[in-house]
DNA sequence: TAAAAAAGTGCAACGACACAACTTTTCTAG
DNA sequence: CTAGAAAAGTTGTGTCGTTGCACTTTTTTA
């Protein structure tokens, strides 16, 4: 990797530190970019160059969280069926905010900011079309199947679901009991 | 109704008018909140007074899709589950917009501004307590149970899911599909 | 009927973001 | 090793959504 590229990954490591930093401290709202372009000691468009929008600053760091989430339909154990490992998959993300205290903070930094919501949800539902296709390879059905479409979108929709709910675990497990059951009927239909 | 209330309607009508014709006429983003103000000869800070953002200009009669969607519930004929209810429901939606050629024109407009898509989701899913609300009073169950807020959210979110898919009505009833069944093993376990 | 409460309206301004012109830095071809 | 292409960064300027403050008008109350 030259020196350029990595001059520039470290100013955009500096941006999404300092922003991150910045909005832990004193909530999103109250921090303005040419706030965190000063911090950073860039100019205000200069963070556009790097990220596209204020709320990107926030999600930089991509966990590749679509592979995990193809991973945990293709590498299933024997005799699990695709509603379950989604499942287990959905409660297994919810736990890892449990320990690590600095996730904690930045979920609730997100979960309690409307733009980011709403930001998070639109990343994090853009997965729905790859995990339908491993649904659907999986199953042995074509692709673009409506069911395994429907599959794809509801469990991702889970986390959302899951999320401002007072027992969140409960939550994620009753609406996979809602597909389970459809799903082996469906799945029975196609193989 | 006071003279001061008409004039008052009369501007919002005035204004919500000017904005859809010109949306319609040069597309969402094309037209700007001072181009309608001036259209409808206020300042433009008199349309916030009026309207929230404006996205809601777009969404203002508010064709009270809450109630009819919990009587489509409530209402079912004997013997018909509630997935099916709402599926029907649904599938009723869609087909609205089949005959009147100005609601398809507003559709089409909606779908296709990414910032209305969203602004009418979230209104949509606004809907979702309420919704989980009568389901759980039709089921017997608790109020806030896990099962049926969860029907109520999926059941709500086919409308956004069968968008933009080929075949629409074919992707709503595959995603009931796959709720009736394990609503029907949920439910029995209810009452 | 006078005063106070409430509602409507507008100006100026802020924050996010786009765009263009220009400078500096890094890479590459000869 | 050097000239120049290419990319990164800066500055400035402007647009658009949205809001706070001040002002005016209408309605209500004493």
């Amino acid at each position: 990797m030259g020196r350029r590229e990595r001059k520039k990954a470290a100013t955009r490591q500096a941006l999404a530190d300092a922003a991150l930093r910045l909005f832990l401290d004193r909530g999103y709202d109250q921090v303005s970019v040419r706030d965190i372009a000063e911090a950073a000691d860039v100019s205000t468009t200069t963070v556009f160059k790097h990220f596209p929008s204020k709320e990107a600053l926030v999600f930089d760091q991509d966990t590749d969280q679509e592979a995990a989430l193809i991973a945990a339909v293709r590498d299933r154990p024997e005799g699990v069926s695709v509603p379950d490992a989604l499942r287990d998959h959905m409660l297994r993300l919810h736990a890892d905010g449990d320990d690590d205290p600095g996730l904690a903070r930045f979920i609730e930094l997100t979960e309690s900011t409307p733009a980011l919501r709403e930001y998070g949800r639109r990343m994090w539902m853009r997965h729905e079309a790859a995990l339908a296709a491993v649904i659907a390879e999986d199953a042995g059905a074509p692709e673009g199947d409506p069911a395994c479409a429907a599959l794809a979108r509801f469990a991702l929709e889970t986390v959302g679901f899951a999320r401002g709910r007072s027992d969140s675990r409960r939550a994620v497990e009753a609406a996979f009991d809602l597909l389970a059951h459809g799903w082996s009927v469906a799945a029975r239909r196609m193989s």
